[in-house]
DNA sequence: ATTTTAATTGACGTTGACGTAAAAGTCAAC
DNA sequence: GTTGACTTTTACGTCAACGTCAATTAAAAT
């Protein structure tokens, strides 16, 4: 298997090498050692990385971001734990369908404004232009 | 017409009012005066105040949030200024589309996470409970 | 009329999410 | 085998978005 160097993911998501530390620092990345103490990313490091910047588009906070990725990532084994996780997800599915209704309604918004303004534009060039 | 305090708008959209004010001191707000210095807010206010609250929802900035808000907030009577208002909105418009689409996503992976784990769970009542 | 509640400005404090600089070690290239 | 790019930790800096006093004034309730 093949590794990521921090620059290598650095360059890949456009963010700064700090940005990467400071995710392991927060726990929320655990990249190996090589034996000097430079540290390489898996491809699952990798993905785990991917899902920290999605979640920060949408504004989630570290924290938040870090529940959700240890549903990736712990090993759920005993059967309170995997349902404990269930009712997590089920959760914080819901709070993505909200937030996914939320933003219909801004583009909803956003359309008739649009239109209307459009329409605007029209009515001067019919007459003007 | 009738008006709002601070303190409504506060209770409403479970905001503290210091910031409402700091809305104000960015420019994303402006509530009347009574005699005394006491801020007013009409609907349109409140209105704004919650294209603000929805925005910050999304991870938008306040300095985004300011442009979008001007959108339904100027004056926008000359030609030249109605067509960068339009094209400043299809550009958000883009923008909302996109997170949308990322959303979507988001949502499939939790999903198929969730159904994975809740057949897990099955297996687990199955043989166990 | 006076107690309570709510509003004002001003200023400093805090937290999250990094940026940046320094000192030292490491790896790849020539 | 040394230059140069890259990495490490430590530590202090920064900026947005408020929180939190404090002192003062105004409005509402009793």
């Amino acid at each position: 298997m093949h590794y990521f160097t921090i620059s290598d993911l650095a360059h890949e998501f456009d963010v700064s090498t700090r940005t990467i530390r400071y995710y392991e620092e927060r726990g929320l990345l655990s990249p190996i050692r090589t034996e000097s103490g430079q540290r390489l990313y898996t491809k699952k490091e990798r993905a785990k990385l991917k899902l920290i910047l999605r979640g920060k588009r949408f504004g989630f906070s570290l924290d938040e971001i870090h529940e959700m990725i240890s549903l990736f990532d712990e090993d759920r084994t005993g059967k309170k734990q995997l349902e404990k996780t269930v009712e997590y997800g089920r959760r914080k599915l819901k709070e993505v369908n909200e937030r996914i209704e939320d933003l219909l309604q801004l583009k909803a918004e956003m359309e008739a404004l649009l239109s209307d303004f459009e329409q605007r534009l029209r009515q001067w060039e019919g007459s003007d232009g």
